[in-house]
DNA sequence: TATTGTTATACTCTATAACTATA
DNA sequence: TATAGTTATAGAGTATAACAATA
C-alpha cells in the first residue's frame, strides 16, 4: 500500500510528481499570510502596488498600468479612481494623443508608498531573518524563477 | 554612482539585500498571474479552497477552517453560505456541543473540487515543463521552505 | 474604424459590529 | 461569562457591457 499524507491545505500528498500544486499552494498561502499580516491603515494591495509603480517607475498610461498589472482597463479606471480620491495620484490629458490620459503620483503618494514598503515588508523580513544562508540562497534563486514566470 | 536598475514593478534594484522585497513581489506577481489564468466558471479562490481542504480534509466546524484560512469566522461564515447556496457543502449541528456546525463537501462539491484542481494547475504545469531539471529542484526546495513560513 | 478611457453594475472576498444560541 | 456562529453593512478589487472622445 502507497504511504500517503494529508497536507495542510487538506490534499493527498501521494509522493507523485505534483511540483506545480507544491508552487501553486505556496504561493496561494504565502499571500493570504501577507493579507492577514497587513498593518491596518494601509492601502489595499492593487492600489499600493500602482502606486509604487508610479513612484518608482514614473509616469504611465491608463493602459500601460492595466497590462502591467494584468487587470482590464475599466478595472484599473477605478483602482486610479481609489488612489486620486485621497490625493495620492493624478491623471493628466497626454498632450501627445488626447485620448491618452498620464497618471503620476503625487509628493504625498510617494512619501505614503515609501513609507508603506517597510511597513509592509516587515514581517517577511522577520521570516527570512530565521532562515539558514543556505534556506536564503534557494529562496533568492526561486523569486527569479517565480518572477519570471509571472511575468512571461 | 552605483548601478541601478528598475525592476518590473517599477521598484529600485540598488543591489542592497531586499530578499524580502524578492520574495513578496515575487508571490504578489505570480498570484495576480494565477488569478488572470483562471478558467472561466470555476468558484472563486477562498470558495474553492475551502472546498478543497473540506474535500481532502474531511468535514471542520467553521472555527477551524477560519483559522485555517487565517480569516474571521463572520468571513468564513459568508464563503460558507457561497458554497452552500450552489449545493457543493452543507452544515450540519454538532450533535455532541450544540455550538458547533460542521461544514461537509457534498458529492458534487468533491467532483466540482477535483475537477478544478485540474484545470486550475494546467496553466502553472505548463510553465514548470519549460524549466530545466536544476530550476524545478529550486522551485520544490523553495515551495517547501514558503509553505513553512506561511504556516508557522 | 480602431484605440483609449470611463461609468454602471455586479460578484467575490474581506472586515467590524451587533446579535443569538449553547456551554 | 465564555464560546461558536450568524447577519448586517461596508470597502477593495475584480469583471463585463455600454458608452464617449480622439486618432
Amino acid at each position: 500500500m502507497r504511504r500517503q499524507a494529508i497536507r495542510d491545505d487538506g490534499t493527498i500528498d501521494d509522493g507523485v510528481s505534483d511540483l506545480g500544486h507544491a508552487v501553486k499552494s505556496a504561493v496561494s498561502r504565502l499571500y493570504s499570510r501577507f493579507r492577514s499580516e497587513r498593518p491596518d491603515g494601509d492601502l489595499g494591495d492593487g492600489a499600493l502596488e500602482v502606486l509604487a509603480l508610479l513612484d518608482r517607475g514614473g509616469p504611465q498610461t491608463l493602459t500601460a498600468l492595466s497590462e502591467h498589472h494584468r487587470v482590464t482597463p475599466a478595472s484599473m479606471s477605478q483602482t486610479v479612481n481609489r488612489l486620486a480620491s485621497v490625493g495620492y495620484a493624478v491623471r493628466a490629458r497626454d498632450p501627445d494623443d488626447g485620448r491618452r490620459v498620464i497618471i503620476r503620483a503625487t509628493p504625498m503618494g510617494k512619501r505614503l508608498s515609501q513609507a508603506a514598503r517597510t511597513r509592509r515588508n516587515a514581517w517577511i523580513d522577520d521570516r527570512l531573518g530565521e532562515l539558514s544562508d543556505d534556506e536564503r540562497e534557494t529562496l533568492a534563486a526561486a523569486a527569479v524563477i517565480l518572477k519570471r514566470i509571472a511575468d512571461a
